[in-house]
DNA sequence: AGATTAGACAGGTTCAAACAGGTATGTCAC
DNA sequence: GTGACATACCTGTTTGAACCTGTCTAATCT
């Protein structure tokens, strides 16, 4: 519909790497062509060129790095558990219930994150057997507090999911890191929590997530019942 | 700080050799290859090389002596303290002691892991403090088996390293899956192998490589220390 | 005025090659 | 057997070239 005036050289570059990109033509990882080769390409200055980049790059569509080029990261940053370990549930067929603690405003309460001192949004989660009312994880999200976030402890957050939420206000994880070991034994007070014995042993899994910039976006400290999960890695 | 995604070779070469150590492919005290041969292995510059090994280096993972190579040091990553990440590494100068269990050939013994019914080669590993002399690590490792592995069963490993073993024959793993999870209560008969008490929980970590054409090369199933060794990883 | 171009420069990445010096081992003379 | 030496292999270091993105400036087009 507002398509009618006349488009710039970088939008038009953008929309023909958009296409190709979203086609299946170049794919995640790819890397695209040099800027001086695109400037052949489309018969363009490198200004144009690296504008349309730029263009993909805000889109989140790729990613570039100085010495090594420009790389199609689609799928990336989609979905936040894309990339590190992927939890692998090993019993497929139970039905499981989830079911929020706490969305509240706190200052940082666990332990080394690199959010010490800092307001957070804190969410709390449980996901629970509907069968048997055991919970088979139990997850704390700490998110550094912004001043958009009064709303999200009034009206909860959007489709029941913390990252749709944060994306909504434009915060995107493109890094991050991730730790995983065992607990060798559940606390009491997490036990209680979760309807489980105290002393279990537990997976637990770290993970921070960071903006493009490395701006921490997201600290989560999750506990996993070690009989439903693992992780599983490709190299 | 480290933004991942399009990755330098340096990098790259690091996170693989990384996940060797920490999975106990290349374990303490193991020489690495050497730069040339390492250049031939993942195709690249002696520079880029070096660089990896510097990364490693830096992260304590390795240590290098002119004259002789590249030598492992790590003894697993203590990840589970109050004190913060980056001394993960640190308490890393417990010595510690290894010790191969059995090298034969038999046929694959071990779960799910597609080589079923496979003669293999079977490498069985503890790795154990010196003070205490309870293992923190049981390995077992199994390689298809080739004509030219009757001479191991003989000589034993060269350099007292598989990975090293096969890659004087020309077995090179470009690629794998790793899956990690917790083992709830150690056997009694892995305990009295470890020294340690049957009913702990432990980490396990299983690894399965393989070469440029998909074939196999090496399933290794890891048994250790939780309080020891952790996982960790950036994307 | 804003879009576009062309050019120059800085700095990161990678490769190839060469040279220096440390370390282990086999060989030869004694 | 011992010591001296050559040799092979190892890491450390430097250089130069080619190619990449990041940044800036000045001129040109519409």
């Amino acid at each position: 519909m507002s398509e009618v005036f006349p488009e710039t050289k970088p939008e038009r570059i953008a929309r023909l790497l958009e296409a190709e990109i979203r086609s299946g033509v170049l794919q995640d990882g790819d890397a695209l062509s040099s800027e001086s080769a695109l400037v052949e390409r489309f018969s363009v200055s490198r200004s144009s060129v690296r504008k349309g980049l730029a263009i993909l790059a805000t889109k989140g569509l790729i990613r570039k790095r100085v010495g090594l080029g420009s790389f199609v990261t689609f799928g990336g940053s989609v979905i936040d558990n894309e990339r590190g370990w992927s939890l692998a549930l090993s019993d497929a067929g139970v039905s499981m219930g989830a079911r929020i603690l706490k969305i509240s405003r706190l200052a940082m309460d666990l332990a080394p994150s690199g959010l010490e001192g800092e307001d957070v949004l804190a969410v709390d989660r449980i996901r629970f057997r509907e069968e048997t009312g055991a919970a088979v994880t139990l997850e704390r999200a700490r998110v550094p507090w912004r001043p958009d976030f009064d709303q999200i402890l009034t009206d909860g957050l959007e489709a029941g999911s913390l990252s749709r939420t944060l994306e909504s206000r434009g915060i995107v994880a493109v890094s991050g890191e991730e730790w995983a070991n065992v607990l060798p034994a559940l606390s009491p007070e997490d036990a209680a929590i979760m309807g489980r014995a105290a002393g279990e042993p537990m997976l637990r899994l770290r993970r921070l997530t960071r903006t493009g910039d490395g701006a921490p976006v997201e600290y989560v400290e999750s506990l996993l019942d070690p009989g439903l999960f693992g992780l599983h890695m490709e190299f």
